[in-house]
DNA sequence: TTCCCTACGTTAGGTGGATG
DNA sequence: CATCCACCTAACGTAGGGAA
């Protein structure tokens, strides 16, 4: 059947071809940008394909060529301000390298993300940006390296998979988060996570894994002993985490700092401090990780750690197109950006102290 | 039921003609 | 003979039709 007589049917490059006067393979050459093409011939093709209103067949072109031009995308949350953010960037520097993306969603779940790769893998896709939920249950990751589709690690360390990875440096970040606090007096000071912490430490994904680690560091500096009641953790549950917290805070162990490892565990702390009549900062003080719009809006603008997020989408997109466009031999490299304080005023001087101070940009608190 | 063949649209390598 | 250009065609992966 030829092509011209089937219903329905977009112009293909042998409509153009015939329609140019030329054979099908010019026409190809011309519209692919490949290979010779005389110019007459090339002025005939592309005048036939504006008249037809040709577009290329992408189905066509991925079984000639056995590549989709598609980067698959499984993260976490795609309801976080931080993966939100990061696909931006990833989709932004992928169309300008003339790759599709494709997303997945796996709300931290092992088996969700292990479908998700199933389904990109059938779809074919180049290559993975993954944020694994797991730096334990990564299986499926082996599976699709050893299928042929590259992948490269968002966010996520898993050093069992020598694989490449673009995070931030979590842990001396929260080590400044908390040295701050410390120099401002505090010596109760919270971490707060809405991670499950089920099998301890080593089930964290690598940021809060880090971050918690970072935490502990910096109360070792300041000879401060670690509680273990201070560090929370929320179970991936607001209202359970919400719930923890405000029995802390009503507690006589009130701590009287926090370190929030998101903004929107940042937010579960505010509504709380609320709840129990404790204000930022007079009562409590707040870091938190991300530098998200509300956080300047709201009174007083709170202290953030600011991540580059968009520098780490891009660069974890870059590393991956390099490896598709045939950078296959090369070492897995790991990339950490560092993050950035940024003083704004949550955080004071404890009650306990005498006088009050605030920090009200990036000078410290006055002691005096 | 199983096996083989063809169609789909494009790419890319091979071939050969025209020209200087 | 070298270079440029255009044509021809195998191959890609899968669905679906027809033959055995």
């Amino acid at each position: 059947m030829k092509t011209s007589e089937r219903a329905n049917s977009q112009p293909t490059v042998s409509d153009v071809a015939r329609a140019a006067g030329v054979s099908r393979a010019t026409a190809a050459r011309v519209l692919g940008g490949y290979g010779y093409a005389g110019s007459e011939a090339r002025e005939l093709v592309l005048d036939a394909a504006k008249r037809l209103a040709y577009q290329p067949n992408q189905l066509a072109r991925s079984m000639a060529t056995g590549r989709t031009k598609t980067i698959g995308v499984v993260v976490a949350d795609i309801e976080n301000l931080y993966f939100a953010r990061a696909i931006r960037a990833i989709t932004d520097t992928a169309n300008a390298n003339g790759f599709d993306v494709v997303l997945a969603n796996t709300d931290e779940n092992v088996e969700l993300e292990r479908s998700a790769v199933r389904v990109m893998l059938a779809k074919r896709v180049d290559g993975l940006i993954v944020s694994p939920a797991s730096s334990v249950d990564v299986d499926h990751l082996v599976e699709a390296r050893n299928l042929g589709c590259p992948f490269v690690l968002l966010d996520r360390r898993v050093p069992v998979l020598k694989a490449d990875t673009v995070a931030i440096d979590n842990f001396p970040a929260a080590r400044e988060a908390v040295g701050t606090f410390v120099r401002s007096g505090h010596k109760r000071i919270a971490l707060v996570s809405n991670s499950r912490f089920e099998g301890g430490q080593k089930y964290l994904t690598s940021p809060v894994r880090e971050r918690l680690e970072g935490y502990k560091a910096a109360l070792h500096d300041a000879g401060i002993q670690n509680d273990p009641k201070l560090a929370l953790f929320g179970g991936g549950n607001n209202e359970q985490l919400a719930q923890k917290l405000r029995k802390l805070c009503q507690s006589d162990e009130r701590p009287t700092a926090f370190l929030a490892v998101t903004s929107a565990v940042a937010l579960v702390i505010l509504g709380v401090l609320r709840d129990v009549g404790l204000s930022v900062p007079d009562d409590v003080s707040l870091i938190c990780f991300e530098n998200a719009d509300w956080t300047v809006a709201v009174t007083p603008p709170l202290t953030v750690i600011a991540q580059p997020i968009k520098e780490l989408a891009s660069a974890v997109t870059e590393r991956l197109i390099a490896r598709l466009q045939g950078d296959l031999k090369s070492q897995a490299k790991e990339t950490l950006l560092s993050a950035t304080l940024i003083s704004r005023g949550s955080v004071s001087i404890p009650q306990l102290f005498e006088s009050r101070g605030r920090d009200t940009g990036n000078t410290p608190p006055s002691t005096s």
